[in-house]
DNA sequence: GGCAGAAATGACAGCGCTGTCAATTTGCTC
DNA sequence: GAGCAAATTGACAGCGCTGTCATTTCTGCC
C-alpha cells in the first residue's frame, strides 16, 4: 500500500543505502544512478516516512517557531512571520510547529526543556522580543540547539534577518521634515522590544541632524497598541504647543493617533500629519491611507527560516541578512500648512 | 543518555511491552503496577521519543489545523484558534502543525494530499471559511482522516464547536431595539462565509420580532475589513434618511462605521449608536469602546481541538459542542436621541 | 597492464517503540 | 483444592529508515 524506500529500491535495482543517499543529497552517487533513482521515486510517488527517517537519522526535520505570547506583537505581525518561516519550512521539507512561551513567569526555561526534549526540533526560529531573552539564548546554547532570530537588537554571530529600522525610522522622519514639518511628536512602542529603541533612536538622528533640539514633551510612551496611540495622542493635542506631525512606531498606533485627532477636530493630513510603522493591511485602509514603512514580515520569516535550515544541512554557517525597507509615502502626511 | 522506554521497564521491574501499556492508558495493568510504573517514570523524567512510538504505532500523534490563507478572517480571531488547538494538543501531548490552504487554485486537493502523505496528521481542525468547502470534506471521508470544525455551517454529524451565532445577533440587535432604535443598519461580511449569514439572520429576526419591515437600504454588503466598514457606512450616513445605529457584523467593520461616523460630524454614541461581533482585542480599546458579541475563540479552537483528540482516542465519537456568547454592552450604543 | 587510492555501492544492524500472540497469574465456582 | 475462564504480563519481531563499515568499481599513473 505505502510505497516504501526499499520499493523504491528495487526499481531502480539498487540498494535501500543508495536510494537514501539520493533522497537526502549526499555525496558519493554517481548521476546516472542518482537520476535513475530520482526517476524511480517520482514515478512511484515516492514519500519517505518522516517517523523512520527521524528515528533512524537521529534528527527530526523539524523547526520549532517560538515567540512570547504575553507582550506579543500585533497578531498579524506574527502571523506573517509564521506564513514566511511556513513557507522555507515546505520549500526544504522540514515541518514547523509553533511554540507559544509565556516569558513572565518562572518555568519558562522548564517550558523549553520540555520543548526540546518532547519534540526534538532540529533548530529554532525565534521571534521579537524573545530574540534577546538571555536566559534562553543561553539555554540554546547549552543545549546546542542551532536558531535564528527575526530582528534581534544584538548582532553578536546571530543569524536570521534584520531591517534597518533605525535607518527606516530616520527616513520617514526626514520626509516630514522635508514637508517642512518642525514639531514632530514621537510615540514609542513599549520600553525594552528593539523595535522601539531603534525607531526612537532613528527619530532622534533625524531631527538632530536637522538641527532641531529635542523637546520631551514631543516624545510620549506607547505600548505598540491602537489604544496607546489614542492615550499618547490626547497627551499631545492637550499641549499648548501641539505637534504638526506625529510619527508613531509602528501602525496601531498611528491608527490610534488618527482617531484622536478625529476627537480634537484635527483633519488629517490638513492640520497634522501622521505617520506608522510597519505596513500593516489596515494601513491601506484607512482614509487617509497611512503613510509608513513596510517592513516584509513575511519575507523576514522566511529568510529567518532559509539561514536557519541552511546552517542545518551544512551549507555554510549560515548569516544575518538585512532586508530593505520601503518608505510607503500615502495620504495621511502633507506639507505643514 | 537518553532515558528510554527501557530503561524505565528495568527501573519499574516489568517488561517493556508493560511501560508501553501505562504510557498509553491501556487497559489490563493492574493498578499497582501502573503505580510503580508512573512512578519510574517520574523520577527518570521520561519522554518518549515521538519519532519511534509514531513508527511503531502507525500514529503521528499529530494534529493539523487547515485555514485559507486567501480570504482568511481576521489575522487575529484564526491566531486565538491556534492558541485554542494549541493548548488542548498540548494537554494531550498531541503536536499540532498549521497549514495553510489556498482554496482558490485548482491545486487545493494535491496540496491536502501532500500533507497527509507527507505528515500523516492523526487528525485535522478545520476553520472558517473551509469548514464548508465540499471537494475538502470529501476527500477527507474518503482519506479516512477524523477531523473537527470550528464554526462550521453545515451541522450534519460534525464534531466540532459553534457558537449561536443567530441568536447572538439577534440579541444584539434586540439590545438596540431596547434603546428604542428603529432605523438599525446591518453591515454584512464575506458573503458566502457562515458568520455573515448567521449574523444577517439574527438581524432579520429581530428586526422582523419587532414588527420592523426590512428596508433594503438598511442592510449593505461589506467584506470584514475595516475599510468596507467605512464604505459601508459612507453608504449609509449619505441617505436620506440616516440609520441611529448601525450593526456591524464585525468589529473591524465597526471600527470602520465609527471612523466615518468621525468623517460625518456624527458623535457616537450621541448620535449614532455602533455594535460589532466577536469582541477582538480593537474593541475595548476604542473610544466608546464598543459594544459587541464576545465570541471566545480561542476556547473554540480548544473545545474543537478536545473533541477531535477524544474521538481519536476513542473517548466516545465527539460531539458538535454549542459555546454560550456574551453580549459586551459598552460605550458605543445608547439610547436614541 | 597492473597498481594504489578514491569513489561508489551495498550488507547489516539497530534507532525506540508497539502489535501480536503466547505464557503466566489471578479469581471464581463447585 | 481442582478446574476453568479472564486478567495480566512478557517475548519477540518489525515499523521504515540511516549509520557504519565492508566490498566493489572506477581513475589516473607508471
Amino acid at each position: 500500500m505505502r510505497v516504501r524506500l526499499e520499493d523504491v529500491a528495487r526499481a531502480a535495482n539498487v540498494s535501500p543505502k543508495t536510494v537514501s543517499r539520493v533522497l537526502n543529497d549526499e555525496a558519493n552517487v554517481t548521476d546516472a544512478t542518482r537520476q535513475r533513482v530520482r526517476a524511480a521515486m517520482e514515478a512511484m510517488d515516492y514519500r519517505p516516512h518522516p517517523s523512520a527517517r527521524s528515528l533512524a537519522g537521529n534528527r527530526s526535520f523539524l523547526v520549532a517557531m517560538l515567540y512570547d505570547n504575553n507582550d506579543n506583537p500585533a497578531s498579524t505581525y506574527l502571523a506573517e512571520i509564521q506564513d514566511g518561516v511556513l513557507e522555507a519550512c515546505d520549500a526544504h521539507r522540514y515541518s514547523m510547529m509553533v511554540r507559544p512561551l509565556r516569558m513572565r513567569g518562572g518555568d519558562f526555561i522548564r517550558r523549553f526543556d520540555a520543548l526540546i526534549s518532547d519534540h526534538h526540533p532540529d533548530g529554532v526560529v525565534l521571534t521579537p522580543p524573545i530574540t534577546d531573552y538571555a536566559p534562553l539564548l543561553k539555554r540554546l546554547r547549552e543545549s546546542n540547539v542551532p536558531y535564528a532570530s527575526v530582528s534581534p537588537q544584538r548582532r553578536g554571530k546571530v543569524i536570521g534577518v534584520t531591517m534597518d529600522e533605525q535607518r527606516a525610522a530616520r527616513a520617514i522622519v526626514e520626509h516630514l521634515l522635508g514637508l517642512g514639518h518642525r514639531r514632530i511628536a514621537h510615540v514609542i512602542g513599549i520600553a525594552d522590544h528593539g523595535a522601539s529603541r531603534w525607531r526612537l533612536a532613528g527619530y532622534r538622528e533625524a531631527m538632530a541632524a536637522a538641527g532641531l533640539p529635542e523637546d520631551p514633551a514631543m516624545v510620549v510612551q506607547g505600548a505598540f497598541t491602537f489604544g496607546s496611540g489614542v492615550e499618547a495622542a490626547r497627551q499631545l493635542f492637550s499641549l499648548a504647543e501641539r505637534p504638526t506631525a506625529v510619527f508613531a512606531a509602528n501602525d496601531d498606533m498611528a491608527t490610534g493617533v488618527m482617531w484622536a485627532a478625529g476627537e480634537y477636530g484635527l483633519k488629517v493630513p490638513h492640520d497634522l500629519s501622521v505617520c506608522g510603522f510597519d505596513d500593516t493591511p489596515l494601513s491601506r485602509q484607512l482614509w487617509p491611507a497611512l503613510t509608513t514603512i513596510q517592513q516584509p514580515s513575511r519575507e523576514m520569516g522566511k529568510i529567518a527560516a532559509e539561514q536557519l535550515l541552511g546552517a542545518l544541512r551544512g551549507h555554510g554557517a549560515g548569516q544575518l541578512v538585512q532586508v530593505p525597507f520601503v518608505l510607503q509615502i500615502r495620504g495621511s502626511t502633507a506639507a505643514v500648512p
